[in-house]
DNA sequence: CTCATATATGATAATCCTATCAGCGGATTC
DNA sequence: GAATCCGCTGATAGGATTATCATATATGAG
């Protein structure tokens, strides 16, 4: 096909409409700006956003300082994708976890211990999240929307009921977050998450009884971590 | 530096034990230190603490640069200090709200109530215990004895009944962050406050009645803030 | 009034961090 | 296998921040 070799001039205007990339080329960038997306995510799990140099993130990811910026405009910009990235797979886990409960009360339990379990088997992530939640308030944003869907849904049915849902939600929130950074920091007991989710039902206004009966039922499987 | 007359009697001095501080120099210094000391905790709380320049505190006080290292060895040290007077005004602020109350739900809806009304009525102070303790795990670490104290007095008197003592402290510190986090927001109703203290004593065991009952009472008159 | 001491001050040096840039090397095309 | 494209790379400039230091100012003593 094509004789001419596309020199010079302007000619080649061949490139149409999507041009779709299986490139090489792609992929190695994709795995670089991976690379780096992993490496920022460590960094602001272990020492926070505020205290993570450029430098140190292309080191740990092992790539060249240079790289970063064929990647990220800056260190918001880098900080806004990791966010992003967060908040996605909360999304899909809290989705994976509550979908086939039917219980209110049972959604709001399994949620809140996915989190605290998360906090123990893969202490990255919860850090990532504590301390991103202290730089950008993700937490509440994330969990915010499904909080407040599965709050709704309790009272409707009648499993809950609470003096005000703003505060109700805010302080569930904070309360998670508490004990994931209790758990965090190793010295939370080890049913942590059951004895959490029933603080939280509790606080929704079930009876002592009921809190502690639905706290204990068996968590659904969840698939597997996004990784 | 030359000269050293000074030398030989320097101990002539009267100054026996304890001098008192007729000295006006030494009145001086502290007054610069305290300036220094209100504008880093102003600035910490409106930025926080990474985000605040040492010339920032020393223009925020109104002193010249020079004159912070004649006080603070570093920034770390500022902060410390900071933390100090904070951990000890709360501390207070506490004991005054609660010393005259008998019953331990009461107590703990007193104390509660009390930070989230501070974040209300002086937001700088709420701010500095919210962005303090992103940092520095302050407020838990703070509030955290008085509310063992309370708790465990609310399981001796039969009023509390929780599944796991450690787990429920982490969450009712969490969750009062997380309220006065959305009271600094300015979004939070205006009855957070009882609001919130509801949801901790059903937390800890209370029926939704007597919850909502405790929750309700006036709150005992706190003479006045530190300043 | 003059000296001695102690504190305050801003200019400056030293350091750290971000963002840029010109060149390198692998990969693809012909 | 030569030409060319594209992402990778480290050195470095530019800017910001910290800590130091010599001097200025204020206090108290003689």
């Amino acid at each position: 096909m094509s004789s001419d070799a596309a020199s010079g001039e302007a000619a080649s205007s061949v490139e149409m409409h999507t041009a779709p990339r299986p490139d090489r080329h792609t992929r190695r960038r994709e795995q670089t700006r991976r690379k780096l997306l992993d490496a920022a995510r460590a960094l602001f799990a272990r020492q926070g956003v505020e205290n993570t140099r450029i430098n140190e993130i292309t080191d740990e990811a092992d790539v060249g300082f240079g790289s970063f910026y064929n990647h990220f405009d800056s260190k918001e910009a880098i900080v806004e994708a990791v966010v992003e990235e967060t908040v996605a797979a909360q999304g899909d886990a809290v989705a994976s976890v509550t979908a086939d409960l039917d219980d209110p009360a049972e959604v709001v339990a399994a949620a809140h211990r996915y989190f605290v379990n998360l906090a123990r088997s893969d202490p990255e992530w919860g850090w990532l999240l504590i301390r991103l939640d202290a730089s950008q308030k993700i937490g509440l944003r994330a969990l915010g929307p499904f909080a407040q869907r599965d709050l709704e849904r309790g009272i409707r049915a009648g499993r809950f009921r609470v003096a005000n849902k703003r505060v109700a939600l805010f302080a569930a929130g904070g309360a998670l977050l508490g004990v994931m950074g209790d758990v965090l920091d190793g010295r939370a007991p080890k049913d942590a998450d059951r004895h959490h989710a029933e603080g939280v039902l509790r606080m929704f206004g079930l009876s002592g009884k009921d809190a502690a009966e639905v706290a204990r039922r068996p968590m659904p499987q969840v698939p597997a971590p996004v990784s």
